[in-house]
DNA sequence: GTCTATAGAAAGATAGAC
DNA sequence: GTCTATCTTTCTATAGAC
């Protein structure tokens, strides 16, 4: 028996959040309406609310899962040895996976404060997890005597900012590509951790 | 003779561009109504018609006076002789803007999306100025054998991105005051950029 | 599960009185 | 220069048919 028409749960609950991640990246949260949501997907507004309390709720998902598949893909990942072969990996790992989820991180900066406080503190709190993995790798290389930091907490948020910078300018045209960036700014976060 | 009630246009116009800076920086171009705006200002909506032809010229102009600001200032400040003392004087110049304009700098990444193709441009024209001046010091500093860099572009950006970074969770309440953070941060930028 | 229709609120911008 | 009033559009969210 054929399925009615009409009836597709599976795939539009998908559909829609894909829309969402990228209206929301491009024009932002307030700027974008559950209409041309509906529109992206093919179905009218009313249908939204099958899927999504609220509009909020929508953008909430969308930062929390975001926050979360990138801890869970960076923690399922093995890791090096030594504190320098981690930085390493941490540095080539972040910067290809902000280019591959480039509307994500965008939006899990910019639109927080479109968030509730309740559904602020969750996706900050994802953040700062995040965040830890790096301040663990520095500090194990400071404990080993291999990185030379003025200051743990400030050398955190500068090689992350670095990083991050990456999306704001880079092209796949562009004149060198993924790994040759990477090679590149490695090379200077290894030179700012160093003695 | 007194002036008559009602007539202040040369402070609306100032209290409205403040307000209107307030309040998209905190909310977000597409959140904020004309209505609020006035209201901060003690106006009514349509008052604000006489300050601007539409809310999109409104934003653009604070983003425009905001980047020819930062250039004019740093561009008035004397040079120092080497390329490492420039460098650390961009550094610091550049937190310290950044903080005494949190605001302006925050929309002036943020909310480019909501510019027309025309004040786009304009805007992006003045933000590749700014970052001019810093390629400019690390092209020197690269021509004299001081610095040591993998790619000067990625270097300039990532430098910028690095000191942007400490808009976001800087606090005058908190563990380090300024000169503080711009010294550790100096210190990175500076092994960065060395052999 | 999706549709049409709509309630109710709020938006940007303008007209004309004072 | 500012106000009140309003035009026109658009918004989020819901109700009820199918």
């Amino acid at each position: 028996m054929a399925r009615r028409m009409g009836s597709h749960s599976e795939i539009t609950g998908p559909r829609i959040r894909a829309a969402a991640l990228r209206l929301f990246a491009r024009r932002g949260f307030a700027a974008v309406s559950m209409r041309q949501i509906a529109a992206e997907v093919g179905v009218q507004a009313g249908a939204l609310y099958l899927y999504t309390p609220d509009k909020e709720a929508l953008l909430h998902d969308l930062l929390r899962v975001h926050m979360e598949d990138m801890i869970a893909t960076f923690d399922a990942r093995p890791a090096p040895a030594t504190p320098v072969a981690r930085l390493e990996d941490f540095a080539r790992f972040h910067i290809g996976y902000n280019l591959d989820h480039a509307e994500a991180v965008f939006l899990s900066y910019m639109e927080l404060r479109n968030l509730s406080a309740g559904n602020f503190a969750t996706v900050e709190a994802l953040r700062h997890a995040y965040e830890d993995r790096l301040s663990a790798i520095l500090s194990a290389g400071q404990a080993a005597g291999t990185f030379h930091l003025p200051d743990l907490r400030l050398a955190t948020m500068a090689i992350i900012a670095m990083l991050n910078g990456v999306n704001i300018w880079f092209r796949e045209s562009g004149r060198l590509d993924r790994a040759g960036v990477a090679g590149i700014y490695w090379d200077m976060v290894r030179k700012a951790v160093s003695a």
